[in-house]
DNA sequence: AAGTCTATTGACTCGTCAATCAACAAAAAC
DNA sequence: GTTTTTGTTGATTGACGAGTCAATAGACTT
């Protein structure tokens, strides 16, 4: 019983699918069957609409980072003035949608990704530049010529941070995570313990 | 013309050749055979004295942790007072033995290991609670009641720092992320912006 | 010198997995 | 109503890789 129009909703089952199954598995070691039965489907019809496995990988990449993206921007709109801006960017990078296991063991995989396939490696490139921009734009009125290094703090600190919960047993701490990095930035800018 | 003796020297090189050969590869996807042929003999006698793939990883792990515990020991033996303490973790942490692409590398990928293997997971966890406590060490005279929050930042900055060379193009830059550490704690304790 | 221990490897087994293919089904186009 | 396009899968192929084994060889023990 074929309907039409399904390319869109199978790519997309399926790039849910491997981002959860990345997070599962906690490698890179996942098969297409794996991916494919979680999205409902054979693994033929996988390698049908993505062609090979690496582009399955690049996809998932890139809808996590569209997320991010999209969340950081959304935060960002109704954010008045470079202190809330900031704060806007630290707390969708740890919000509930991003940092979860799953996806942080997916986006460790993506680091690792990146060491083989240019492609991932450029849009994790992709990734730190728009943060370093972001960053660079609320510090520069704040820091002024020390906003660069700030934010290449900033941004280690925030990747830091990710890599760490990986290593976490418990729950996610998402409010611990932000603490410490607006600790970071108070401490930057004001010289004050928050 | 087996000579006597040779374990020890085998399983040396086998390690060598293991962090190396992830180093290259950029993930955990090496091959028995790779890592033996690189030691320079069959992947049988790679089996034979580490009886699984898993077994050489870990290996490999241990010896990684063991060097930076070294040099971290040897570097804090001869610095005198908690100043000069945190600046000897952090130039051990980013010497040139440790802060190298292959290592990096190969500490990336430990990381994923951690995911799968629960000793993998201990291994880090060790690594993790050592520098925390080095840190606190010396944190403590100089931070009293907030060295616990400024070693947990500067312990993420300093996986953040290694997470970041691994997208770095160019040869590694340890002078830089020693400076942004260093950075952080000058900001951290003296409220200065040194 | 017979027996045991360590070192060593080529060949082999067995499983897994990415990718392909042939085939079938339904909708759309003509 | 036939042809084409889209959706779908079971079966197959072909490669590769972890781990085993039998066999060979020197060294040490008694």
């Amino acid at each position: 019983m074929p309907k039409l129009g399904m390319e869109p909703i199978r790519k997309a089952a399926l790039v849910k699918a491997t981002i959860s199954e990345i997070g599962r598995v906690g490698s890179l070691d996942v098969t297409v069957s794996q991916i494919a039965k979680r999205a409902g489907m054979s693994s033929a019809l996988a390698h049908h609409y993505f062609g090979s496995k690496e582009e399955i990988f690049l996809a998932a990449m890139r809808h996590v980072l569209t997320l991010y993206g999209a969340e950081v921007r959304g935060a960002l709109a109704v954010a008045e003035g470079p202190e809330a801006r900031l704060r806007a960017i630290l707390a969708a990078s740890f919000s509930a949608g991003n940092f979860r296991r799953e996806v942080v063991g997916a986006w460790l995989n993506f680091y690792v990704l990146a060491q083989t396939v240019p492609e991932a490696k450029r849009l994790l490139a992709i990734y730190q530049g728009r943060l370093r921009s972001n960053l660079l734009a609320c510090l520069r009125p704040l820091a002024g010529g020390r906003a660069s290094e700030i934010a290449e703090g900033l941004g280690a600190l925030i990747d830091g941070l990710y890599l760490r919960e990986v290593l976490k047993s418990g729950p996610p701490d998402a409010g611990a995570a932000v603490q410490t990095a607006l600790d970071y930035l108070n401490v930057q800018l004001k010289g004050k313990t928050a």
